[in-house]
DNA sequence: GTGGGACTTGAAGATGTTTTCAATTGGCTA
DNA sequence: TAGCCAATTGAAAACATCTTCAAGTCCCAC
């Protein structure tokens, strides 16, 4: 038997959920780069990003490839590039009408002073 | 300045990386739940699943809303039922041609035995 | 085969998340 | 109002992830 779908579903969005990933996601999006690119386009130390390209990799989310003294990273797959979309789409709308900032106030008003 | 975009984003995925709050959200994928229902569709605790509701209400991807003795619980917004539509894609293609196990032999391939 | 650049790894402390249990709130009915 | 059921909250221990830095690998040029 294997991983419960919802269980291999919580693990890739986990792994989707630091920024410097999603910047290294967002990058490839235009195709494959180098990690000196992406080094260049991500405020974060050489083996930070590493660690983070790592844990991409492990979850088959991104492929590397050595070409000379350089690797290149690539998507393994485009769906992923409809994924983002789908979160910015949602991001979107909850950010300008429901989002983070009305959540809160609403929740301030069930804990109001007294 | 806003949080941003990248960082929304890493929180929002975030969010969503736990099985049980998955679980939440693809029941409530067909419609408003009360809790009781949602208790009976997922192995866990009362005081569990709250927790993880409160999670999800947090970052303004559920409502909920009390209904005499019961509280109902609902997706603030469908989109969120496209963006597990796309991770359920991206999974299948993921776990059946170049997936986890693939990436982990592959990973195998570069720490040979010696 | 030595030196240097590009990138990765290991390890450990700092931080953050999950689980659990006892205590609590809100609402219903006697 | 007392008792009960549904759901939530607070707090602390258990557990996982992040950051950081020193050390390591791989390749190219000399």
């Amino acid at each position: 038997m294997p991983v419960p779908l919802y269980q291999a579903k919580a693990d890739f969005f986990r792994t989707l959920g630091h920024p410097v990933r999603i910047r290294v996601l967002e990058l490839l999006q235009d195709g494959p780069l180098p990690v000196r690119d992406l080094l260049a386009g991500i405020e974060v130390e050489a083996s930070n990003l590493s660690q983070q390209l790592a844990v991409l990799r492990r979850a088959g989310i991104v492929t590397s490839t050595r070409e000379g003294s350089t690797v290149v990273y690539a998507l393994s797959s485009n769906d992923v590039a409809d994924l983002l979309r789908a979160a910015r789409r949602i991001l979107t709308d909850m950010l300008s009408g429901q989002g983070e900032l009305l959540a809160e106030l609403r929740e301030a008003e069930h804990t109001r002073p007294g």
